[in-house]
DNA sequence: CCTAGACATAGACGTTTGTCGATGTCCACT
DNA sequence: AGTGGACATCGACAAACGTCTATGTCTAGG
């Protein structure tokens, strides 16, 4: 059914539509395909909490024990969240020692806010 | 199961969410579901080039049959996502005579792009 | 080595979602 | 009145999603 079924690298799943603003002019299907993979990684509460509580923790990052009790939700429930969120480039993963840290990937949601922005008047 | 059954009306769904910058503190379970309801209906690709096609149309508005046959699916399908955008406030409805003409609601994806945005260094 | 702990993966299950065909509703025109 | 067209709603169904329990993997200490 999709074009293509292999997975973008992370951080780049805007690549084919970054500079297409939204209300410029109508979406290929496969610029709506990578802004709606986007979007849907960031489309549920918990995973909008997740990233949240990731960018306003202290030093940016935060471990999985550190996100589980708050959202009272089971470990792996949480490490599946944070798996989407990594795969679609909004957070990344730093393994040290027996803990994971995760962190924004701070372009990501820059690059998502602009393609949603009203395009600049182009002069 | 849901707290409040009752729909919001189209336009504020970020109401309780429009002034909390998604990287500067954590959300709070109502903000984040008020911000996941407004990105779930922006998070598909049917809906995403509704939205464009709409936006970028002559005069900001086109009615469904306009809508439809591009997109290679059925007037029904095409009437239930806008239904989805509209009561999310993204697009208005405007019925005139026989044909309904949809156009964008710019404010809505304007504050969804400044929750996204970095927040301001706040001096 | 062997145990304890942090995290990931796998499988199962109920719920939600996207799509369709069929049908309903309303307006315009003859 | 009656017909045709534009759009909305309904009901059904497969696919995708979110959550859980159980289990696997890897690291650090005793």
């Amino acid at each position: 059914m999709s074009t293509t079924a292999i997975q973008d690298p992370p951080g780049l799943s805007l690549a084919g539509a970054c500079c297409a603003p939204l209300r410029r002019e109508p979406l290929t299907a496969a610029q709506s395909a990578d802004l709606a993979r986007l979007l849907k990684a960031l489309a549920d509460p918990v995973r909008l909490r997740l990233v949240s509580m990731v960018a306003a923790h202290d030093g940016g990052e935060a471990c999985v024990c550190e996100l589980t009790e708050p959202l009272g939700l089971t470990q792996p429930t949480i490490s599946h969240h944070l798996k989407i969120l990594v795969e679609a480039g909004i957070l990344s993963r730093d393994k040290r020692g027996v803990w994971a840290y995760y962190a924004l990937v701070p372009a990501t949601l820059d690059a998502l806010s602009a393609v949603l922005s009203t395009p600049s008047p182009n002069p």
